[in-house]
DNA sequence: TAGATTGTTAATCGATTAACAATC
DNA sequence: TAGATTGTTAATCGATTAACAATC
């Protein structure tokens, strides 16, 4: 491979499906492990895991396969997370509340710093730790904890205005829970968690089985 | 277009997209929007909107564009959502809550039948109108109201087993929220929601801006 | 050495885009 | 009629897979 191509972003994707297998394995106290292993494990071919880490080097030995540990090191230098990355929250409904209190964010290198709300009778509310605070502080921590990433879990309504603000303040990253497609610049990264819309896509297939 | 062609998965992932904006557009007002119009609101070519209605048949008058409720009902007839459908949610922690109480779903086309945990602590308790159950009635719940879709949202460890269950007691199709792929027979569909996963991919490309 | 598995190239497959005749 | 926009074809682009020399 030539080390100059770009990785594709389907590429970058799955690495941290990579890297969550491998800390399994890990647990598991497993050592080693081929492309076909690790691939029956997440339903990736083994040629495909082949081909997306060699955009990165060369991690594995012939005839033997990959060190599980040195691997997952590898990959999780590369998705930038031997840092802890600093996160603010803007929505604190019940989703909001269950993103703010799910461990698995603190467990992977991520660190809610902010809590946002518009709501007066939330604001001043504490969540684990965090007090909810109102938008006008929204600028004051990102700049303090120099936050770049941000998740929107916001009414549909208010999304684009609090993405407005976000970038506004600095951040470059956004994760939508809203479901709305955010007009954004072309230099941030938006991606969406969109549960009604990824239903219907099922609800297609399921209509199809039973002809009704 | 060759109607016999199957709509690639692609294509039917972005149905939804397109749906839920057209709903936005009734709701403004908007009776007729070109594909170049419904493609700016949702980051998508013309072209791509185009070609893919085609697949399904041909919504559009040439010089005008497209007829916002008629195609909103196509669309959402192909998708299966001139039905209701009922689904169960396994898994009632925050996330589950935060679930089970999103009106999101009630609107568009989507009923939560049944809500399953297995803390002793939280059966019995009741969540919108529903009371929560022990997994031994999911077989149950499921075959009583015909159940084929099902929400996945317990820890890592117990969702291959929920899996299981589900799939054997007649589920077809299921949103996993473990962070965790699923090993399930082919006719099965299987989608993952993984924020975790959605956010590492985000910090590549942040930890290659500004070169730490 | 024999067997296994990598990293990489080339072939294949599939999705997106461009272009335009048809037509409202 | 002139202008706009569809539906579709063909071209392009990009991602996946197959195959295999290298090598542990």
């Amino acid at each position: 491979m030539d080390r100059l191509d770009v990785p594709p972003d389907v590429v970058i994707r799955r690495l941290p499906l990579y890297a969550r297998s491998l800390r399994y394995l890990l647990e598991e106290g497993v050592h080693s492990v081929s492309s076909q292993e690790l691939g029956e494990r997440i339903n990736v071919t083994a040629a495909q895991i082949r081909k997306d880490l060699s955009y990165f080097g060369e991690f594995g030995k012939q005839g033997i396969g990959y060190d599980v540990e040195k691997l997952l090191n590898h990959i999780e230098r590369i998705l930038g997370l031997n840092q802890r990355w600093p996160v603010v929250l803007v929505g604190v409904g019940y989703l909001g509340q269950a993103i703010a209190r799910y461990e698995g964010f603190h467990k992977q290198g991520l660190q809610i710093v902010g809590l946002f709300d518009t709501d007066p009778a939330k604001i001043g509310e504490h969540v684990n730790d965090l007090t909810i605070l109102p938008l006008d502080q929204l600028a004051r921590v990102i700049r303090e904890h120099h936050v770049r990433l941000a998740i929107i879990a916001v009414p549909a309504a208010q999304a684009q205005h609090v993405a407005d603000l976000l970038i506004e303040a600095g951040v470059r990253a956004i994760l939508n829970y809203a479901p709305i497609v955010l007009q954004t610049p072309d230099d941030v990264w938006v991606r969406y968690i969109d549960p009604v819309a990824v239903l219907h896509s099922l609800t297609y297939y399921l209509a199809r089985e039973s002809g009704d």
